[in-house]
DNA sequence: AAAGATGTTGCAAC
DNA sequence: GGTTGCAACATCTT
C-alpha cells in the first residue's frame, strides 16, 4: 500500500505524538506480526522512542535501550493513534500505549502482510547488509542515477520497482512518474537518450515532493495516522485510470502486465523508443 | 458466483 | 544475471 509519500506522511505525523514518549505497556493480538529473534516485545516496556524515521517504504523506530522497531506495512498495513472514546477496529493486530497520554497507537493491516520486527542493537547494525536498500529517491544525485540507470538491463518498470535500485517507489508512483516522463514502461535504460534520464530524475523528484504535500495518494486502504485520506489521488494521470481518456491528448489509457506488475500507461504519449542498434543498422 | 485484481516482497523455478 | 509465478491474506470488482 503506502510507498514513498504515504510512508513519509505517517512518520511525520507520528514525531508529534510520540518522539520521546515512553512504552508503558504493549497488547498484541496477533502474535506472528512481530517479527523478532533475540529480543522478547516485554524488552520494549519502558523504552523511551528516541527517534522515527523513514529508510525506503520501512518505518523505523530509534528506542532508548538501542533496540530498533521497523515498521513495513506492505499493502495494507496502518499505523493509528487512536483516543479511548474511539470504537475498537477490526484488524488491529497490535496496540502501543504510552506513559501519561490518553492516545495509544493502534498496528491494523487488513492483508497481514506486514510487521513489525524488532532488532537488538547488534541485529540492527547487522541488518543493512542483509537487505541492502538502495539510496532514497529524494536524496540521490543525479550523477549517480543516470551513471547507475544506464547500466540496468532490463525494463525501466522493473528498475524502478527494485527496492536495492532506489528505496521507496511503488506501482502508483512508478506509474505516474513514467508517465510526466513520458517513458514507456517497458523502455530499456540503454535507449533513453540522456535528456530522457535527466527529465526522469526530474519529474521523479517532482511528483514524489507533490505527492507528499498533498500527503500521499487514498486507493482503498491508505490513511494517515489519524484516519485521514490523501490527496494525491485527484492528480493521478495513469494509475486507476484504465480505459479514461490520457489529459494530454485524450488516447486512452492502457493497462498491461510489465515485471509481474498491472502497469497503466497513455500509448500516445509514450512512445517505446527504438534503440540506437535497431534504428540505425549501418 | 467463481475468478481475477489489489498499494509488497521474498523465494523457487526456469 | 534476467524473468515468471506463487505465496502470504482479505476484500472488492468483473
Amino acid at each position: 500500500m503506502p510507498e514513498l509519500p504515504e510512508v513519509e506522511t505517517i512518520v511525520q505525523g507520528l514525531r508529534p505524538y510520540i518522539f520521546k514518549r515512553k512504552i508503558s505497556h504493549l497488547k498484541i493480538f496477533l502474535p506472528k506480526i512481530i517479527h523478532t529473534k533475540k529480543v522478547s516485545p516485554n524488552h520494549l516496556i519502558g523504552t523511551t522512542i528516541e527517534n522515527i524515521s523513514r529508510l525506503g517504504k520501512n518505518i523505523i523506530f530509534q528506542l532508548s535501550n538501542e533496540c530498533h522497531l521497523r515498521v513495513h506495512l506492505k499493502m495494507t498495513g496502518q499505523l493509528l493513534i487512536k483516543f479511548p472514546e474511539e470504537d475498537f477496529q477490526k484488524h488491529t493486530h497490535a496496540i502501543f500505549s504510552f506513559d501519561g497520554e490518553r492516545f495509544k497507537l493502534n498496528y491494523r493491516d487488513i492483508r497481514k502482510f506486514g510487521f513489525i520486527q524488532i532488532f537488538s542493537a547488534e541485529e540492527w547494525e547487522k541488518w543493512p547488509k542483509e537487505s541492502p536498500l538502495g539510496p532514497d529517491p529524494l536524496e540521490v544525485t543525479f550523477s549517480f542515477f543516470e551513471e547507475k540507470i544506464i547500466k540496468q538491463k532490463r525494463m525501466i518498470k522493473s528498475v524502478l520497482l527494485d527496492q536495492t535500485f532506489l528505496a521507496g517507489l511503488g506501482n502508483i508512483y512508478v506509474d505516474e512518474i513514467l508517465y510526466h516522463s513520458k517513458i514507456h514502461p517497458q523502455s530499456l535504460p540503454i535507449n533513453l537518450s540522456s535528456n530522457a534520464v535527466q527529465e526522469l530524475y526530474q519529474t521523479m523528484v517532482k511528483v514524489l515532493k507533490t505527492a507528499i504535500l498533498l500527503r500521499g495518494s487514498t486507493i482503498r486502504d491508505y490513511l494517515g495516522i489519524s484516519g485521514e485520506a490523501g490527496n494525491y489521488q485527484s492528480k493521478h494521470q495513469v494509475y486507476g485510470r484504465v480505459n479514461a481518456p490520457c489529459h494530454k491528448c485524450g488516447t486512452l489509457i492502457r493497462k498491461i502486465k510489465v515485471a509481474g506488475r498491472g502497469t497503466c500507461f497513455c500509448p500516445t504519449c509514450q512512445k517505446l523508443e527504438q534503440g540506437r542498434r535497431q534504428a540505425d543498422p549501418l
